[in-house]
DNA sequence: ATATATATGTATCAATCGATCCGTATATGA
DNA sequence: TCATATACGGATCGATTGATACATATATAT
């Protein structure tokens, strides 16, 4: 049955694209209500209010809906199903090229989305810094998937590894903000992974590139 | 001779310590000037504009300190006395500590003082986004004298070695500012490392690490 | 002594911030 | 038809933003 009283004249997914929009391109304090009343359709200060309820929760929408459809990037650091390997290489490639695509804003809304932040919105701050670990574990899982799965080796450089991949996951959002392009982030990537093979157990049927792997 | 007219009442370089602290903590926007008078010791408004003219100039005259002081960690990359290899190592392992220490903000203020801009400071952030663009070229300026000297081989591997190394570099704020430990962080620099020495040209005195790659 | 130069304290500016109130419009349910 | 529920437009809230005005205080220069 339909829901009773007036209907909204605008379209509250639209409008959270288009927050998302503007959140992810300037960071959740510097985009003021004005700015998203307007990319959302002009709409008044009470539909706002009423629709979403303050300016932080709208925000936490839009981290939800990021998460869903961009952040699905990442998915496959969970993905079982996949070998680490694969996992992380996935995760890194598409990655690489969402935050560097021109469609969107560059970058990781994650990891800029409230990179500046005043004291009062620690809330906000504390949001995105619980998914960046999420993202930190999730690695780290892989690394460890494959040691115990006997793909690496275990050593003080598979120990490092995932704070490596996670350290250069991060800069990927400064460096697609900065310019770089997707084929380049991409390639950087490639070889960043070559960390992982040079700590590979080596077996016949080893999951190594067919090209030396300097090259 | 001494300047006319009434003598300031504060200590002018440390105020800027002081809104370093500050900006470098927060960022620009989010760092108000009720905040930036009162570190620097509750000056008033007048004494404030007085003194460094505007939010941005006080900002542009704490990114130049910031360049001048903690910013040193990046000297050797311009240093030619020093090989690449070297050059590159104790910037990164510098950069490291510096910037997961904790007798100040945490992260780099280059990387993360602006990350989050309304578009009417656009100009503050391509002043960061410049330094930034610097760093890029003084890394990729050490690999690429190191094939030139032969110390590295040029190779599609060598080629992105630059772009993976300011990847890394740039990540390194993101995993400080979440709390990286400085050894976690001094760790990942030497293992990331090994992608260079990979590439580096074999000779009998060559600049090889002594132990195992892998370890 | 007087002029000049700089700094300070206080009050205040216009603009914008996120958020709320109120009267009205438009839908469904009984 | 009338009650209920939701959305809308527009005015406005108190707080804060970066910045300025003006009178006064304190130094040097002549």
């Amino acid at each position: 049955m339909a829901r009773t009283g007036r209907p909204r004249e605008f379209d509250r997914d639209k409008a959270i694209d288009a927050a998302t929009a503007l959140f992810w391109a300037q960071g959740y304090e510097p985009t003021s209500l004005t700015q998203l009343k307007s990319c959302m359709g002009n709409i008044s200060p009470a539909s706002f209010y009423a629709a979403f309820g303050s300016k932080e929760a709208l925000f936490r929408e839009v981290v939800q809906r990021y998460l869903e459809t961009y952040g699905q990037v990442m998915a496959p650091l969970w993905d079982e199903s996949l070998s680490p390997r694969e996992a992380i290489e996935r995760t890194l490639h598409g990655s690489a090229r969402m935050q560097s695509a021109r469609a969107h804003p560059t970058g990781c809304l994650v990891v800029c989305g409230a990179s500046n932040c005043s004291p009062e919105n620690e809330p906000v701050q504390a949001l995105l810094a619980a998914e960046r670990q999420r993202t930190r574990t999730g690695i780290r899982a892989c690394v460890e998937r494959a040691i115990a799965n006997g793909e690496l080796n275990a050593s003080p450089a598979t120990d490092v590894l995932p704070d490596i991949l996670t350290t250069f996951f991060h800069g990927m959002t400064c460096e697609a903000r900065d310019g770089m392009r997707p084929d380049t982030l991409d390639a950087a990537v490639t070889s960043l992974l070559t960390l992982w093979d040079l700590n590979a157990v080596k077996r016949g049927t080893a999951k190594r590139p067919k090209k030396k792997l300097t090259d």
